[in-house]
DNA sequence: CTATTTCTATATCGAGTACTATAGAAATAA
DNA sequence: TTATTTCTATAGTACTCGATATAGAAATAG
C-alpha cells in the first residue's frame, strides 16, 4: 500500500501486479456477503483471490481495508436498487412500498448471497473498527432517506421524518435479517407488502396532523 | 457429562462440584448476549464463570451444549414477555400492538444486553450446529404465533396467518437487529407502534376478503 | 548490461481457538 | 482407616487467526 512511482511511460517502475484488483475485490465480496466479516479468514480470502497473504496486504493493507473497498464496491454495484427505488414516479406512499418490494427483492435475488452486506456483515463481529465501517453506512442510507420523505412532504414535521426514517431503516433490517435465516422470496415480499402498509398509515397519520395545525 | 450415582444420603458419590450451575450459566447468557456465539471463546467463558476450562467441559460438555442449554434457560427467563404479552386481554389487533411495544422494549430494557439470543446470537456464526439451535426456537416462535393468530381470527385463511407470521417475525427480526445497532429505546417503541398498524391493516383487509367469502 | 523497484512465495510470528490427558485434591462409602 | 469416586488445576494437544520477515523473481530505468 505504497504510493507508487509514475515512470515515463505510464507504468509504475517496478514489476506489475499480477491479479485483477477487481476480480479480487469481487471474489472477497463473495465471502464477506455470505458469512460476515468474523466468519471469513485471511487465509481464505487469498486462496479463493488466487493470490498469497503477502500479496494482499500489500494490495489492500490489511483484513479491515480491504473489507472497506469491498463495502464501496457493494454500494456502487448491488446498492444501486435503493437509489433506483427512490428514482420512481409516484407520491411517497407509492415510492415508498416500491421500495420496500425492491428491498425484499434484492436481499433474496442471489440465494447464496441473501440480505445485504452493510446491514449485517459486521453482526456479532469482534472488530469494532470493522462495525464503525457498515455504522457509517447505515448512517448514510438514513439520511438518504431522511432527505427523501422530507423532501416528498414537506408538511410533515421533523420528528414525523425521523420516525418515518427509524421505521424504513428498522425494516431494512428486517428483511435482510430474514432473509439470511432462509425465508424465501415470496413470503419476504408479502411481508414487506405489509411493512408498507404500516408506512403509509402512518405518513397519513402525520399528514392529517399537520393539515390540523396550519 | 456422565449419570451421577446418588449415594444412600442423596448426594453424589465423589467431590461434588465447587460451582453453581445456575450461576454459571447466567455468566454464560451475559457474554453470549453480548458478543453472539462466535464471539465468545471458551477461555472467556470459563473464566468469567470462575472455574477451569476442563471444569466446564465436565459441567456441560461442549461450548455448543453450553450455549444450548444457555438459549432454553433464556427462553424460560427473558423470553417470557413473549408469552406474557400474548395472554392480555383484548382483540388481536390490541394484543399485537401490545406484543411489538413488548418486544421493542423487552429488546432495549438492558443497554448492556440489546435485542433477542434467539434471533441474533448466531448471525454469521460458523458452527452450523449451533444456528440449528436457535433457528428451532426461531421456529417454535413462529409456530406460537401461527397458533395464537388462527386461534383469535378464526374466520382469515390459513395463507393468511402464515402471511401474518412471517411479518411478525420479520418485525422482531428488524426492532432486536436495530436494537443490537444501538437504536433507543422510545425511537425502536416508535418504529414497533408503526409496525403494529401495518398488522391491524393487513389483519382488517383478510377480515373482509373472509366475510365476503362467506 | 547494471541498478532499482516492486511483486510473489516460503516460512513463520505470537496469540487465540476448542478441547483434553494427566495428576492431584476433596468428597464419598465401606 | 482405606478405597473409590469425582471434581479441579496444570499443562498441553493440534489448529486457525491476522500479519510479516526474508529472499528471490520479474519488471522497470538508465
Amino acid at each position: 500500500m505504497t504510493t507508487k512511482k509514475i515512470g515515463k511511460r505510464g507504468r509504475p517502475r517496478g514489476r506489475p501486479r499480477g491479479f485483477d484488483l477487481d476480480a479480487a475485490i469481487l471474489s472477497a465480496l463473495d465471502l464477506f456477503h455470505r458469512k460476515g466479516y468474523d466468519g471469513v479468514g485471511v487465509a481464505e480470502l487469498s486462496k479463493s483471490m488466487g493470490i498469497t497473504a503477502p500479496s494482499l496486504y500489500s494490495a489492500f493493507g490489511n483484513k479491515r481495508s480491504l473489507f472497506e473497498q469491498v463495502l464501496k464496491h457493494y454500494i456502487q454495484s448491488q446498492g444501486d436498487w435503493l437509489s433506483a427505488a427512490l428514482s420512481v414516479e409516484g407520491d411517497l406512499s407509492e415510492v415508498m412500498t416500491h421500495f420496500f418490494a425492491c428491498a425484499a427483492e434484492a436481499y433474496t435475488r442471489d440465494p447464496e448471497h441473501c440480505g445485504c452486506l452493510v446491514m449485517d456483515a459486521t453482526r456479532n463481529c469482534s472488530d469494532a473498527e470493522a462495525k464503525a465501517l457498515t455504522a457509517g453506512f447505515r448512517s448514510a442510507t438514513r439520511q438518504l432517506i431522511c432527505d427523501y420523505i422530507a423532501t416528498a412532504e414537506p408538511t410533515i414535521s421533523k420528528d414525523a421524518v425521523t420516525a418515518l426514517s427509524d421505521y424504513v431503516l428498522m425494516i431494512l433490517v428486517g428483511l435482510s435479517g430474514s432473509a439470511r435465516d432462509g425465508v424465501a422470496a415470496d413470503a419476504l415480499k408479502a411481508t414487506a407488502e405489509i411493512a408498507a402498509a404500516g408506512f403509509v398509515q402512518q405518513l397519513q397519520h402525520h399528514k392529517r396532523e399537520g393539515t390540523l395545525n396550519e
